[in-house]
DNA sequence: AGGTATGTTAATTG
DNA sequence: GCAATTAACATACC
């Protein structure tokens, strides 16, 4: 599930669940997915505080805390393949859950991770963490004229520097296939051949795709029919051209485009 | 049984 | 030394 759609999405779920409620404690079904955190400082930060705002930077969720001090940080949780929030007001507990947060009314907010990809933290600072980690600008907010300082810097495919979080946060294999889709752009083509033009169809195929998936809560079902995401099957119709979908390997990722209209 | 899967990252290659 | 590609990671599912 998670790229930046579905991430938005879970903000603002989060947001619209779980803030402004006092955590009266909280468990940790291990350590694994811990990142430069210990067990006992994510219990500790987090009894006695709530969530006062929810922020994201590319696939990353920043639940930021609120607290009788000064400098109370955040809950950072990146979801890797299948991760996922799940908001409880009665007992119900979900299964894969990794982290349970409860609050002082008896509801309560899960962290779920089936595959166990993904990482919790404890952090000061969102912003000091995305330039710590060396994540790029947000997909969702980049401008066009950075757009094109990104892709002009990438020398592979130019789907492989879409996908690279370093240069841009928060586009994943699916909806990087989707936004050249809609771009009518080859994902093989080289970063170096394409021009002002189709990185100005890019950002826009961005902004359009990654909106109108969030207005779907990334739930693939809600998407238009003629959406690539619905037809990721090798050999099934374009939607568009009504020629064949294939699948490729690109950058070691299963790539889905259709040769009859993306050049 | 084996291949595949939206994630990152360490190791390898260019 | 850098950037790009590959292999590995952990687990569920078909």
């Amino acid at each position: 599930m998670p790229e930046l759609p579905d991430v938005e999405y879970l903000r603002q779920y989060a947001e619209a669940t779980s803030l402004h409620r006092t955590i009266v404690g909280s468990s940790l079904a291990s350590e694994r997915l811990l990142d430069e955190t210990s067990a006992q400082l994510v219990a500790r930060r987090l009894k006695g505080a709530s969530f006062q705002s929810a922020r994201r930077h590319g696939k990353h969720l920043f639940l930021e805390l609120e607290a009788s001090g000064n400098d109370p940080g955040a809950l950072m949780l990146h979801f890797g393949m299948t991760g996922a929030l799940e908001y409880e007001q009665g007992d119900g507990a979900p299964e894969y859950r990794q982290l349970s947060i409860e609050f002082e009314d008896g509801s309560s907010l899960f962290y779920t991770n089936k595959r166990m990809l993904g990482a919790i933290a404890i952090i000061d600072d969102p912003d000091t963490y995305v330039a710590d980690h060396g994540l790029g600008p947000d997909a969702l907010s980049v401008s066009e004229e950075t757009l094109d300082e990104v892709i002009h810097g990438g020398r592979g495919a130019v789907k492989s520097t879409l996908m690279n979080q370093s240069r841009l946060a928060g586009l994943g294999n699916i909806y990087t296939d989707e936004i050249l889709f809609h771009a009518r752009i080859d994902p093989r083509r080289p970063c170096s051949e394409l021009s002002a033009d189709e990185v100005a169809t890019i950002h826009a195929k961005i902004r359009h795709v990654c909106s109108r998936a969030i207005e779907a809560h990334a739930r693939p079902d809600r998407m238009p029919e003629s959406w690539l995401i619905r037809r990721r099957d090798d050999g099934a119709r374009c939607p568009r051209c009504g020629g064949r979908v294939q699948n490729i390997t690109l950058s070691g990722r299963s790539t889905y485009l259709c040769e009859g209209c993306q050049r």
